[in-house]
DNA sequence: GCCGTTTTCGGCCCGACTGTTTTCAGTCG
């Protein structure tokens, strides 16, 4: 079983931690932390990488001691340094640096005083009062410790981000009704519109003394205030979601959207340009001595640095500082942009309304065009369609076209890739579709060689256009299934074949990094929402949003051309 | 441990809040 990203990821942040609680070089530790996130967002697989002989000495963050550890991770499945050093600490220590106040110095404290070196044991110490005691800590902090415990379990992981658009729109109105409140503004994770939302970060510019705290503290929602200051607070919300917010004044706006939209990666490397001109920039400002030269707004902090500015979608230290620099950055696809949807459900099979109403929704949206895209007879759950049932459908949309105004009803289904990559319904009906919509619904376990055979044969297939949902995989329910993701990018561009993007919430598939894969490799997408009534086809912008993440056009999304253009675009030569 | 139009050494982003302290260390974002 291969070495996934993630696992190695993890190896070095525990690694991390262990050394940051030995005292290690904090710079040391860093670049720990920064390698496990390197790993951990890469696209391909380490594993791969690795046996294919390429050099990781070239990617971010990765110099060739970490280079070399990667290797023997693969290779043996083991870090050796970290396995010396918990000789010395257990490490498990590493979990109790997920205490939220605990670092490594008062877990090493702990440790050295009390024996103290799982969770439990932290529990049992912090409730018996024997942790107030020690130097350094005191009651509040033991009283805190244990709070810290309980809200281990509350705390959720990421949020998916139009659940996190429900709290934040309910937040911000509840901010701006307080006296004294100019701008809400929500940045972070979800200003750069990522698919899941860790934190709400909150940027509030008010007076002085406008009270902005008491009304967060006062929101109905808040379960528990975990600090408190006059420039900012952090709060824990019922639902578990943490929120940060922070409060400026107007002068300090720009510098303080940048500082609190991230990523962190990004801060970073744009403050080292800062530095670079022996400047300093801050969530305040950028300044020369104590001189402010920019912070109003994020153009001018940028244009003081010798940028462009740079959409928050892009902000992930992948290449946008650079480009910024030589103002090479995409003028990335909106959803203007959008004419048509390529991927929807009607009563037929699983969707809930017919044809025409779904075809009229789509014009009331203002599109020119809706595909449909029943599912085919393998999958029988959702009653998939035969031979005869899709010719009728075809029939049927060619007689609502004759009458239905203002929007062409595009002929598709979305044909299941059988477990040999034979497609479900006959290449003689397929024919008669304006073009196919094909996805795997069924055998997520082969292997990432057999799975990826099995879409390459797939689209070796003339009929076929479009890999729906090309990884599988649903957020915070599946994983991916084990694919080669480079290979199909390459496979797709060398047959002619399309990539989608799976605008649907609980999908976005391809993601932010299959997105700029494809970009990448060449291969053009269509962002689809695949929606199941007539309410889904809002979900269009969730995969704009992740196109934009991947640094795409309109050039890029064939959705976003007229009828004609599109198919012809489709067409494969 | 990484990184490099001030390259192979000497840097490495910057500030707020809390609690325990009596001037600041630890933690966090």
């Amino acid at each position: 079983m291969p070495v996934h990203n993630a696992e190695i990821a993890d190896l070095f942040e525990r690694l991390g931690n262990l050394l940051e609680l030995e005292g290690a070089n904090p710079f040391r530790v860093r670049a720990y932390r920064a390698a496990a996130r390197t790993v951990r967002g890469y696209p391909e697989s380490m594993a791969d990488l690795v046996g294919s002989g390429a050099d990781l000495h070239q990617l971010p963050n990765i110099g060739g001691d970490l280079a070399g550890k990667i290797q023997t991770v693969v290779e043996t499945g083991r870090l050796p340094l970290l396995e010396e050093i918990e000789s010395r600490v257990p490490g498990q220590l590493s979990d109790l640096m997920a205490v939220e106040g605990l670092g490594p110095k008062r877990v090493r404290t702990l440790y050295d005083e009390l024996h103290i070196r799982s969770v439990e044991d932290l529990r049992r110490a912090a409730t018996s009062g024997r942790i107030r005691a020690l130097p350094g800590f005191g009651e509040k902090t033991e009283q805190k410790i244990i709070a810290g415990l309980d809200n281990l379990s509350v705390r959720k992981g990421r949020t998916p981000l139009p659940e996190a658009e429900e709290t934040a729109r309910s937040l911000v109105a509840w901010l701006e009704a307080c006296k004294g409140v100019r701008e809400v503004t929500v940045a972070g994770s979800f200003r750069r519109r990522k698919d899941t939302v860790g934190d709400l970060d909150m940027l509030v510019v008010a007076g002085k003394r406008s009270g902005v705290m008491d009304r967060l503290r006062s929101f109905d929602e808040v379960r528990e205030v975990v600090s408190a200051g006059e420039k900012r607070a952090t709060v824990l919300l019922r639902s578990g979601m943490q929120v940060d917010l922070r409060v400026v004044a107007g002068v300090s706006k720009g510098a303080a959207l940048l500082y609190f939209t991230g990523s962190k990666p990004h801060n970073i490397a744009i403050r080292r340009l800062a530095v670079d001109r022996k400047w300093k920039l801050n969530e305040y400002g950028l300044f020369r001595g104590k001189r402010r030269i920019a912070g109003r707004t994020e153009k001018e902090v940028y244009g003081r640095l010798g940028m462009a500015w740079v959409p928050p979608e892009l902000r992930e230290d992948r290449g946008e500082v650079e480009a910024a620099k030589r103002r090479r950055l995409p003028k990335l696809v909106r959803l203007e942009h959008i004419r048509g949807d390529l991927h929807c459900h009607t009563s037929a099979t699983d969707g809930r309304l017919s044809i025409e109403k779904m075809a009229r929704a789509a014009a009331k949206m203002g599109y020119r065009y809706l595909s449909i895209n029943d599912h085919t007879r393998h999958v029988t759950v959702a009653g998939g369609l035969d031979a005869d049932k899709l010719l009728r459908q075809i029939e049927a949309i060619d007689r609502l076209n004759e009458r239905v105004d203002g929007i062409t009803i595009l002929k598709s289904s979305e044909v299941d890739i059988l477990e040999d990559g034979s497609l479900d319904l006959p290449d003689d009906v397929l024919r008669h579709l304006d073009f196919t919509v094909c996805a795997v619904h069924y055998g997520f376990g082969l292997s990432r060689e057999k799975q990826t055979e099995r879409i390459l044969r797939a689209m070796d297939n003339p009929c076929f256009n479009i890999l729906a949902h090309p990884t599988g995989r649903l957020i915070r329910e599946r994983a991916p299934y084990a694919v080669d993701l480079p290979r199909l990018m390459e496979g797709a561009r060398e047959r002619g074949c399309v990539m989608e993007v799976n605008a649907h919430p609980a999908r976005l598939d391809l993601n932010d990094e299959g997105c700029r894969m494809a970009r990448d490799a060449g291969v053009r997408v269509v962002i689809s929402t695949d929606a199941h009534s007539d309410s889904d086809l809002r979900y269009l912008r969730f995969g704009v949003d992740q196109a934009r993440r991947g640094w795409m056009t309109a050039e890029d999304v064939l959705n976003t051309r007229g009828v004609r253009a599109l198919k012809q675009a489709l067409r494969r030569s």
